[in-house]
DNA sequence: ATCCATGCAAACCGTTTGCAAGCAA
DNA sequence: TTGCTTGCAAACGGTTTGCATGGAT
């Protein structure tokens, strides 16, 4: 079942893919497609240099130049989202069907939990008004201390 | 009137660095209290090679190195924040005595407008809940589009 | 056959580090 | 006098670019 899910998810992913190198006159490679298989096979957000070196484990051959372009295009057809959380290294996490969520940064060791709370689209709402903009995006992150460190579970991802 | 403040609150930000190097034990040199001058000297947002053009310009001997150290003690004592908005290149900011305050970005060419919503503060106290942590800065932005390029101007700083 | 995409390596650029000289304590 | 701080330049590391080869169209 749940690994059904995962390849639903995949070939839907697949296909929006599809439709935005086409609709963009875009190749549609390999690479592009393993790319994109590779980032969905695992959750929680990576980096780039991470990603490379997954794939070159995998026997890929791969490039970061083209690992940079295809985030590019993953990024515009919004299958991954980027945070920049301080460190001047971006992360990624994939982004299809996945809850929109935002992020608490641990400040001692970098490790990173989720939260959703939906009061950020009533600012996000006031500040279009206020400014007299539109909100294309946004991006909330708190940085603190976990109370209990190592009992909580809800950690999603480290660095 | 006004230059008074301005003289004010640099000598209220002069004696918080004062009594924050000396509680570190660290020296109270001439160029530290050079760079905090020149960074309240004016408002907006900055990089680090702007600021070290500024003072080379105002004739001023002072080398990159010292730049980055003495913004990090600044950012310690909370007289400068730091803010990553997607470049990779940290915009600061002075402050003291400057309501906090949240950013929006536009996508189109970079300009930055601010904005002030208490609900953050709800949602920090959420998170804070939910997550069992101590949240001790957060940083919020909103990316998007003005529909008004060049009429609006709630704007204050470009990169 | 065309020419966009790829892999590789070099370039780029913001930031950090190493070191000799300077100066606050 | 001591050793932290400075300016300078080199090193560092993530990202971008240039270019010859390869492959989608």
């Amino acid at each position: 079942m749940k690994s059904n899910n995962k390849k639903d998810t995949f070939e839907s992913v697949k296909k929006i893919f599809t439709e935005y190198l086409e609709s963009r006159g875009h190749r549609k490679t390999p690479e592009r497609y393993t790319i994109l298989r590779e980032i969905y096979a695992t959750d929680g957000h990576f980096d780039i240099e991470t990603l490379y070196i997954r794939m070159k484990n995998n026997k890929y051959r791969v490039s970061r130049a083209t690992l940079y372009n295809t985030i590019e295009l993953l990024l515009d057809c919004n299958l991954v989202t980027k945070h920049q959380f301080g460190n001047n290294c971006a992360q990624f996490e994939r982004s299809f069907k996945f809850k929109q969520h935002d992020h608490f940064v641990c400040i001692e060791d970098g490790h990173v939990l989720e939260f959703c709370d939906p009061r950020i689209q009533e600012i996000q709402k006031s500040v279009e008004e206020l400014l007299g903009v539109n909100v294309t995006y946004h991006s909330l992150t708190f940085y603190g201390k976990c109370k209990n460190h190592s009992g909580d579970k809800k950690e999603v991802s480290k660095n």
